[in-house]
DNA sequence: ATGTCATGAGAATCATGA
């Protein structure tokens, strides 16, 4: 790929010990630029770094024992951490959060709570921490600076991203009140690249691992990339990297992204 | 309610989150 044309993903991988050499796998043959990785689910001290580097990635990781964990990887490049953690709850404890300068742009990698079940104290968290992402976001977006916010969102924002609404209904992922959040966020000014970039497809992301559920591809779109306004109109191409799904003992998730064409040049002042 | 994974405690299965 010239490197005019940045290839941007996003990949929960559920666990980055246990599948690295598949992450490796997928980073050889697709060679995204820039990825965020969701749910390492391993402590820092634990991230495969070695791995990684051989395979020729830069890193920074935000990682916890057991649960969550996020990262960002760069091909032949080092991202600089901006932010670890997103502001407003220092009582927060999770690892959901980490952002970071790469290729002249803004990287923000997400995951965000799942709040199954719902109602309960896990769905107030996630739309709690929602309201925190929406508002630093806001920030982002003011800021003029090319951004891309990427991640795990853990919202069907419509029923169009859904094999079948029907079993979903009262899961967290489908309430109002998560698609709601979205949508606001989206209204901001963000564009969502892969339903801008296929507005009628049935776009999936995830397939749990119940009910044959890959094997039928009843799938849902889950994990998202947002473009700031000076990005948008860099978009050439999005989709998913579905043959990651299909490997043996895959993620029940695989990686979507985009691809980003050159800046427009500058104006001449004047 | 169910289904299947990864993780961690702790020693074989079980609890938890997703």
């Amino acid at each position: 790929m010239p490197a005019s044309r940045l290839k941007i993903a996003t990949f929960n991988i559920n666990g980055i010990r246990s599948r690295v050499g598949a992450l490796c796998h997928w980073l050889a043959r697709e060679a995204p630029d820039i990825v965020c990785l969701q749910e390492l689910k391993t402590a820092d001290e634990s991230f495969p770094a070695r791995e990684i580097r051989d395979a020729g990635y830069g890193a920074i990781w935000h990682g916890q024992k057991s649960w969550n964990g996020v990262a960002i990887l760069a091909r032949g490049a080092e991202p600089v951490e901006v932010r670890r953690g997103l502001p407003g709850d220092p009582d927060d404890s999770h690892s959901r959060y980490l952002e970071a300068a790469v290729a002249g742009m803004l990287i923000g990698c997400l995951y965000l709570p799942n709040g199954n079940p719902q109602p309960g104290p896990k769905f107030d968290y996630k739309l709690a921490w929602f309201e925190r992402l929406i508002a630093h976001a806001q920030e982002l977006f003011d800021s003029g600076h090319p951004v891309v916010l990427a991640g795990d969102y853990n919202v069907v924002p419509t029923d169009q991203d859904i094999y079948n609404p029907r079993s979903w209904r009262k899961d967290a992922l489908l309430q109002p009140e998560s698609r709601e959040a979205y949508a606001r966020l989206l209204a901001q000014g963000w564009t969502d690249a892969l339903r801008q970039h296929h507005p009628d497809a049935p776009i999936y992301t995830f397939w749990d691992y119940f009910r044959r559920h890959w094997q039928t591809n009843s799938g849902l779109r889950i994990d998202h990339l947002l473009l700031s306004a000076e990005l948008a109109p860099r978009l050439r191409d999005a989709g998913v990297d579905r043959w990651v799904r299909g490997e043996d003992h895959p993620s029940d998730h695989a990686p979507a992204w985009v691809v980003l064409g050159p800046a427009a040049r500058r104006k001449r002042a004047g």
